[in-house]
RNA sequence: CGCGGGGUGGAGCAGCUGGUAGCUCGUCGGGCUCAUAACCCGAAGGUCGUUGGUUCAAGUCCAGCCCCCGCAA
């Protein structure tokens, strides 16, 4: 088929390169502008425009979809069907629209859970253990087309947002070419979501990471994989933040929530009830990342410490 | 010139007002022990990121450069 392809990020790439792989023809690619990154402020090209661009594919950049400059490039590219994967943009009316079999999108969760932008972070977050990629006919809202089809993966029980969203990617890319086929043959079907069991996953910001340690262990727990590695979730000892960037779920003693109750050899804060979450990865503000152990060689945390 | 922290034996850190370096851990050897990642004794290991400057003397002050990191984007 003749494919406009819309994305932005790496987990974007791999379905476009499956679908490149699998003989389309991709007339366009479309991906956000090339933004500031890092503490120089470096212009970055996105790496779905890097992709496409070694493939001599077309790249646009619009900031906007909705002045027609945008609905009058993909009349000149007159694909028979677009595929958004993790793109950025909300396509108007126009554009979902024109192509001969409209638009797909492969949302990273099982819809209609997880709706929005940061369904693998989430599903992490709120102790998911199973998740997937769900392909559907967009529409003009968020996330609430006809499901096209689905694809389940377990969560592993130490499995971190990264490691997620890496092999999502791979099963994105997969489901992505298989629903083409389907639609390419006319086999594919069109069911609609449930609209009683819709949750949300909103965009992640970094307060979102600020460990509460009135809350389980457990919950806390999934928080440290969920937000990792972006934005990490951490906490404040002596005024300054420390990231957590892996724990566990260890045995905890009757203490006040947010204390150090072990401070030799390993690094253990008490929480909810009697539970208690041990530090193993942390990086101080200024520093590398480094384990408990190595924190508690170099600075002095008295047990009874608070963390906020 | 966005703001800020930092580069000291293998790791993490301390070193105030300048006089050749200390702590926690690790490593090696020995001891204790049924045994141990626990404990005791001892040892090895550092041109203090780099270049230049000030000084009788610099890790410690000044300037430039390289690198790492947090915040912000």
């Amino acid at each position: 088929m003749r494919i406009v392809f819309m994305g932005t990020p790496d987990y974007s790439v791999r379905t476009l390169k499956k679908i490149i792989d699998a003989g389309h023809e991709v007339a366009g690619v479309f991906a956000q502008p090339d933004k500031p990154v890092g503490r120089k402020h470096i212009l970055t090209a996105p790496p779905v425009k890097v992709y496409a661009e070694e493939k001599n594919i077309p790249v646009f950049q619009p900031n906007t979809l909705r002045d027609g400059s945008a609905l009058s490039i993909i009349k000149d590219l007159n694909p028979d069907i677009i595929v958004v994967v993790a793109y950025g943009k909300i396509l108007p009316k126009e554009i979902l629209d024109f192509p001969k079999f409209g638009c797909i999108n492969g949302h990273a969760s099982l819809l209609p859970k997880y709706r929005g932008a940061s369904p693998i972070q989430w599903c992490i977050c709120c102790g998911e253990k199973e998740t997937g990629v769900t392909v559907m006919q967009m529409d003009e809202g968020m996330d609430t087309g006809d499901i096209i089809d689905v694809a389940k993966t377990k969560i592993g029980e130490t499995e971190t947002a990264e490691e997620l969203f890496s092999r999502l990617s791979v099963i994105s890319a997969d489901l992505t070419v298989k629903v083409l086929d389907d639609i390419k043959n006319g086999v594919a079907k069109r069911i609609k979501q449930d609209e009683t069991k819709v949750t949300v996953a909103p965009v992640i910001n970094k307060e979102m990471a600020h460990l509460d340690f009135s809350e389980d262990a457990e919950t806390l727990y999934n928080k440290v994989r969920g937000f990792y590695s972006w934005p990490c979730a951490y906490t404040l000892i002596d005024g300054k933040r420390l990231k957590i960037l892996s724990a566990r779920v260890v045995s905890g003693k009757p203490s006040v929530s947010g204390t150090v109750i072990e401070n030799e050899g390993k690094l253990v804060i008490s929480c909810k009830g009697n539970t208690a979450l041990e530090l193993l990865t942390v990086q101080a503000e200024g520093s590398k990342p480094m384990t408990a152990q190595n924190l508690l060689n170099g600075k002095k945390i008295p047990l009874g410490t608070k963390v906020l």
